[in-house]
DNA sequence: CTCGTGCGCAACCACTAGTTGCAGGAGGTT
DNA sequence: AACCTCCTGCAACTAGTGGTTGCGCACGAG
């Protein structure tokens, strides 16, 4: 069966939001605009390299764009990617849901065939 | 702030469909109805003992539950965690998407008081 | 009983998330 | 100009995880 859901999904996007600290990070980001490894590592419970180097995976997803200004590097959410990211989110779970759904369904029709 | 996205999700259940390897085997488990370790690694790139590990993983998410059968142990998905599973993708989903629109909403604002 | 097949355990490799420590460079202050 | 501060980047190290190979064991079918 090609219908596989794992096949739709980029795995670069998908393991970007995969970590809990990034997800953290991108909220962070979504919430005050904009934020630096810094200011972004003062609201989180890790270091400023860790978040360094979080912002490194998040740009080469394309999620994060930077603007360097002076001496430290402002980054923020690319508004376009990041809902590419939702949509995939939603595709793997609506699919999934169908299938629920189906496998639900059999069931109720096994269940009420055993009752006749 | 108490809005947190990354706070309403099990990391657990997160990092559980994080992996894509794992996805997939959700959806061999979903449309095949049943598998085992050894039926799973034949369509899936990684061998036999990977997958095993990766069900143990599956089993303490919850994700799946286990049938001894003669000297095989077969898995399936247990419906209700992944159907809380998908809820949560949907969450942060709209959660996301929901931001996104503020700010989309916020800009717009701008631009047209600019030029007035 | 024997053979085959499925499972589990252990050792090992590669990569990633995290840490500490240090060097360097841009800005503001005197 | 000199200095101090603060933010960044690089390097080395640890812990955990996804993956492999190899082996031993047990159970079911012939």
């Amino acid at each position: 069966m090609s219908t596989d859901v794992a096949d739709k999904v980029d795995d670069h996007l998908w393991s970007a939001i995969g970590d809990p600290t990034r997800r953290r990070m991108l909220d962070l980001l979504l919430t005050q605009g904009d934020g630096t490894a810094t200011t972004l590592s003062d609201h989180l419970p890790v270091t400023r390299q860790a978040v360094a180097k979080h912002l490194v995976v998040l740009d080469r997803a394309g999620l994060v764009r930077v603007t360097p200004t002076g001496r430290e590097k402002r980054y923020r959410v690319d508004d376009v990617q990041l809902s590419r990211a939702v949509a995939q989110m939603a595709s793997v779970g609506s699919t999934w849901d169908a299938r629920l759904q189906r496998i639900k369904r059999i069931a109720e029709t096994i269940q009420r065939a055993q009752q006749d």
